[in-house]
DNA sequence: AATAGGATTAGTAATCATTATCGGTTTAGA
DNA sequence: TCTAAACCGATAATGATTACTAATCCTATT
């Protein structure tokens, strides 16, 4: 992967904000600092930076993917109220995939773990 | 959920296999002994059910989401290879939800597990 | 510094899964 | 039987994402 302007944008972008947002958000936020930039482009690299394991890819039930800068090893929870996503973090949680090749039809190498939840906010204001 | 027709036939042919077809499958399946239904109707059906926890869904990382008559607690493994679905029983699985609760940020009330890895005939068949 | 070839880009059209719409039909309780 | 709500088939619309194309950028090699 050769070096591009535009990539190093985007992953500056992702890496600048802990909102996980969607290609669509991270293209309006680029865009005023770079107006030639093109949300085909954003798609394109974020799949590419994905590829190569620089950034992650949250695949929610609904709504677009998400994408997140920060690769340290760690899951995601979405707020069934209002959307928010946060990070859970991967210390002290329990091998899950051991379990699984207990059952010898699949040599599991790596699970997606997507949690559903309320946030601490829409805990409060209820 | 009044009574009809429609979803008891693709409750039933749901149930009939264990291969998690898409909505697309099933409705080619369908068709033959149903001339008359619709592919939105399949959709809207499938909804309904999932709705009402009579059925589980499938969200993969590519390609369309996929069906499971079988309600029984149970997690999903994708084969990177073939794309087959396999099932992966709950029993002896640590319980992640409680280890993501130890972080207070969202109280967790659910996961979505899904694994990847390789299944037993492509691991044969290399 | 010039150049060549592959990678990348902007802009836009196309795709694909899914949902919305709408006029007509079925269901179930009064 | 009558009525209101739920449901249906057919098809249009939507929304996220990818494909396409000609132009531009990157980098290794002259």
């Amino acid at each position: 992967m050769i070096y591009s302007r535009q990539r190093e944008v985007i992953l500056n972008a992702l890496r600048a904000t802990c909102s996980h947002p969607t290609a669509e958000e991270l293209y309006s936020a680029i865009k005023p600092e770079n107006p030639g930039i093109s949300l085909a482009t954003v798609y394109r690299d974020l799949n590419q930076l994905a590829a190569h394991g620089m950034i992650l890819r949250i695949h929610a039930k609904v709504g677009p993917d998400r994408f997140d800068g920060n690769t340290c090893e760690h899951y995601h929870a979405v707020c069934s109220e209002c959307g928010r996503t946060v990070d859970i973090y991967a210390q002290g949680m329990p091998d899950v995939c051991a379990a699984a090749n207990a059952q010898e039809e699949i040599r599991v190498s790596n699970v997606l773990m997507l949690f559903t939840g309320i946030c601490k906010q829409c805990q409060e204001s209820q």
